[in-house]
RNA sequence: GGCCCGUUCGUCUAGGGGUUAGGACGCCAGGUUUUCAUCCUGGAAACAGGGGUUCGAUUCCCCUACGGGCUACCA
């Protein structure tokens, strides 16, 4: 068997979303887990729709993933260029072949002669195809004679060049993930390989490209299927061996119908991107998932999981190890739709997961992001909410207390768990506490059960009065653990200061 | 409209001619915990509908419905 070489092969018309993304990640754990290489080819035969930064745009996306391309444009390769607007003469070549051999030829519609057709076609409550039926009664190549031909084309008269599609063939295509799917070539019309502008359309130019690569499987979105069996005439119309197909289900919006689109991530509150992207046109900012706080090995086993799964129950997966499990013939025929909770749900596992000094660093970043400075270990910060939390910038909003004190105080917990006592309760403890041999968690609660046992006072009183004068709120992590970590004068001060304002409050 | 693809709990899915249709997220209840979270236990929750084939279909076939894609000198 030949190498295993596989492509992504996007369009630079703008951001790659999450689904492009997911098409790359299945093309990458493809060939890695069969020794092959990924290719990164630039599809930009269509000049109109230039988006300037999308290239790189992509190459930063799947990097920030955690995977990279072999070959591509960002690192050139023994099969380029890598981008087909450097490749023109190689499509003009093929092209010519094609219409040497009969099976293309050259059209000299116009865009305007095919629109009336159209237009007269969708009166009679028919649709217009440019096919076997109807290329007899156009301005071609193959009605026109030689010489009229030749003339119009020494005369640079506009022309396209389409692919003579024999009818009634039936063209399989075999597919990794749907099967075998059949076509009747009378319903395929006469594509346009080449325009007039000089480039290739995408058929053509896929068709060679992935030849010329060496191409050995084309993984891509669903969207492709119903071209496929014109790129399997063009492989035979050329006398090459067609690459394996397989055909992406696409991922769908979160809510109600449809395919995802761009518009959905600022309506559904998730991004569609994996990073941040700022239209150069409009200069609208679309947010990513690496800007709203997801770690990128959850960002992509979300991904990998979304439409594929190993048939056992493991979910958490690095990449390596999605490398070994995936299978393509696993993958789902049925679209997926993107569900934001469990996105969440795959971050947390991760960030429960990692060491605290590396989320230090995290929170370390945020903190700064928010002009806040601190003394406190962050890592001991982290040991504590990384539990408690979905994303590190989370830690700062609903643990303020580790880095300053409580401005103002749980209305709730207040009303229910601050009693009469509470204030004396809390003015005790100061008083134990500055006594305490060591400020450290597991003396401060020996200390504070002491107290409690000699006073006779139950657990949950006084443990809510500690709690409220200290952070503010009704929850969060071992309060002695957070006097530990804020430090001795800190607590104390907080505990002589808060409770005349708690009492305040409650007035 | 035509062609093609699809359809198992709300969501991601496993499964597959005879199963108590399994797991995960979310949700609910209980337990652990000073609280919150984590964690543990339990619960509600699905084979789109109709015809076949079959002793037996959720599983195979057909039809319908629904969803999706394509139908450009876009990819």
């Amino acid at each position: 068997m030949s190498k295993v070489r596989v492509r992504y092969a996007p369009s630079p018309t703008g951001p790659q979303h999450v689904g492009g993304i997911r098409t790359a990640l299945y093309n990458y754990l493809f060939a890695k887990k069969l020794g092959g290489d990924v290719i990164l080819r630039i599809e930009d035969t269509d000049q109109t729709r230039f988006v300037e930064g999308a290239e790189d745009y992509i190459v930063e996306s799947v990097k920030w993933c955690g995977f990279d391309f072999d070959e591509g444009v960002h690192k050139g390769g023994p099969y380029g260029p890598y981008k087909q607007s450097e490749r023109k003469d190689i499509y003009i070549k093929y092209a010519q072949q094609l219409i040497d051999e009969g099976k293309a030829y050259y059209a000299f519609d116009t865009p305007d002669e095919l629109n009336t057709k159209r237009a007269e076609a969708e009166a009679e409550k028919r649709t217009f195809k440019y096919d076997f039926s109807t290329r007899g009664s156009m301005r071609n190549s193959l009605v026109l004679s030689k010489e009229e031909t030749q003339k119009l084309l020494d005369e640079s008269a506009p022309y396209t060049v389409r692919f003579k599609m024999e009818p009634n063939q039936n063209i399989v295509v075999d597919d990794m993930v749907r099967g075998m799917v059949s076509f009747n070539s009378s319903e395929l019309d006469d594509k346009i390989i080449f325009k007039s502008d000089g480039m290739p359309t995408y058929h053509l130019a896929n068709i060679v490209d992935d030849h010329l690569m060496e191409i050995s499987h084309v993984i891509r979105g669903e969207e492709w299927l119903p071209s496929a069996p014109l790129h399997v005439a063009l492989y035979q119309a050329f006398g090459w061996d067609s690459p394996k197909f397989a055909h992406l289900s696409l991922l769908l919006k979160p809510t109600g119908k449809g395919k995802l689109s761009k518009r959905d991530g600022d309506a559904g509150g998730f991004p569609v991107f994996p990073l941040e992207w700022k239209d150069p046109k409009s200069g609208e900012v679309s947010t990513g998932y690496r800007e709203e706080g997801y770690f990128s090995e959850a960002f992509i086993n979300i991904l990998a999981f979304l439409g594929w799964n190993p048939g056992t129950e493991q979910e958490i997966f690095s990449l390596e190890e999605l490398v070994q499990a995936f299978d393509i013939s696993k993958v789902g025929k049925a679209g997926a739709k993107f569900d934001p909770d469990k996105a969440k749900w795959f971050n947390q596992q991760y960030l429960m997961a990692k060491a605290d000094e590396e989320l230090a660093d995290y929170l370390a970043a945020d903190l700064a992001k928010r002009g806040v400075s601190t003394a406190v270990d962050l890592s001991s910060v982290v040991a504590q909410m990384k539990e408690r939390v979905v994303f590190v910038k989370d830690i700062y909003p609903s643990a303020k207390y580790f880095f300053e004190s409580p401005s103002d105080f749980d209305a709730k917990t207040v009303k229910k768990k601050w009693k009469e006592q509470s204030a004396q309760i809390v003015a005790d403890l100061v008083e134990v506490f500055e006594k305490s041999s060591e400020f450290k968690a597991e003396v401060l609660e020996a200390d504070f059960k002491n107290y409690l046992e000699a006073k006779e006072l139950g657990f949950g009183i006084a443990m809510i009065a500690l709690r409220l004068a200290i952070t503010g709120v009704g929850g969060g992590p071992s309060l002695f653990d957070i006097a530990e970590i804020i430090g001795k004068s800190e607590t104390l001060k907080r505990l002589k200061e808060n409770p005349s304002k708690i009492d305040a409050l409650k007035e």
